[in-house]
DNA sequence: ATATGTGCAAATGGTTTGCAGTGAG
DNA sequence: CTCACTGCAAACCATTTGCACATAT
C-alpha cells in the first residue's frame, strides 16, 4: 500500500514540523490511521495499538488523534450520540455514507462541494471554511438481512 | 406568524396521535420550537420555558425534544462537542450554515439533496434514508469584527 | 539535559434514567 | 380514575485534564 505509506510520511512530517515527538505508541496510532479504510473509532484504534504496546492508555490515543486533527492530518467525524470516527486517508472534508445499522462508513467520490460552498456564500453572506456531508441509510449487507 | 401556528398545530396533532398528553410545560416547549428561527439549544429552550413555568426541569425539556425528534416534528442538529440545536420550522433534513465564532445557525434554500442521495445509492449501493449537510464559517457579523 | 509524551485516575459536560409524586384525559 | 408526565438526583459515557514519571531528541 504505497498510498498509506505516503500518508504516514506526511503525518510524521507534520508532527515533527510542529515540534512533536514520534513515540512508539504514537507511531502505532499513525500507522493504523494511515492504513485503515474503515474509519475507525478511538476504541478500535486503542485495541489495535494495545496488541503491540499493551501498556498504552486510551488517553494517549485520544491525545494523538486530537493532535492529528488540529494539524489537519486526519478528518474527524464527530457524532452527538456515539464516539467519533476518523479518516486518515483523506484529511480534507468529503462526503460519507453511514450505515445506521452496523455503523460502517464509506467514502464518497462526490466532489462538487466547492461549488456548493460558493453558492452558500452568495446565499447567506457567510465566509465558508469547511463543511460536512453525511448520508445515512442501510449498507448493501444490512439491506439484505 | 401563521406559519408557526400551523407547525404548532401539527406538533400537537402528532403528540395526541401517539397517545401523548399536552401539558403546559410541553406546550411551552412546542411554542418555542415552532416559532423560533434561530435553532435554539436545550438550555435556551429551558430558560425561556422557565419564565412562564419556573419549576420546569431540564429533564422535561430533554424528554420533549426527544419525543418530537422521534415523531419527526423537529430536526435535531447534534454536535459532538457541544449541545444539540433544534429546528422546529423545517423538520425534514436540509442544509445549515453555522458560524464557528458566535454559533448562529441559518437555514439554506439548497434543495438538490434528493438527487445527490440518488447518486449516492448508485455509487455505494446504500439505501439512503436521510442526510445531513452543514457548512461552517463566519457569519456576516463575525466577519467584520 | 529538557521539554514533550505517557498512563493513571479524577473531573467534565451533555444527556439519560429511576422513581415518587402530580395532573391531563 | 388511570396512565403518562414532571422534577429531582443519580447514573452514563465519550472525552479531557492534572500530575508524577518516563523518554525522544
Amino acid at each position: 500500500m504505497p498510498d498509506s505509506y505516503r500518508r504516514l510520511g506526511q503525518m510524521i512530517k507534520s508532527l515533527r514540523g510542529s515540534g512533536r515527538r514520534i513515540t512508539p505508541q504514537r507511531l502505532a496510532v499513525l500507522k493504523i490511521l494511515a492504513a485503515s479504510k474503515d474509519h475507525p473509532g478511538v476504541e478500535m484504534i486503542y485495541r489495535q495499538v494495545k496488541k503491540d504496546f499493551p501498556t498504552t492508555s486510551l488517553a494517549t490515543v485520544y491525545k494523538t488523534v486530537t493532535l492529528l486533527r488540529e494539524l489537519q492530518e486526519v478528518l474527524e467525524l464527530g457524532f452527538a450520540d456515539q464516539g467519533s470516527r476518523y479518516d486518515g486517508n483523506r484529511p480534507s472534508p468529503h462526503p460519507h455514507v453511514i450505515c445506521t445499522k452496523c455503523g460502517s462508513i464509506v467514502d464518497s467520490q462526490f466532489s462538487q462541494m466547492k461549488e456548493l460552498a460558493r453558492e452558500m456564500t452568495q446565499e447567506t453572506g457567510f465566509e465558508i471554511t469547511h463543511h460536512r456531508l453525511d448520508f445515512f441509510g442501510l449498507c448493501p449487507k444490512c439491506r439484505s438481512s
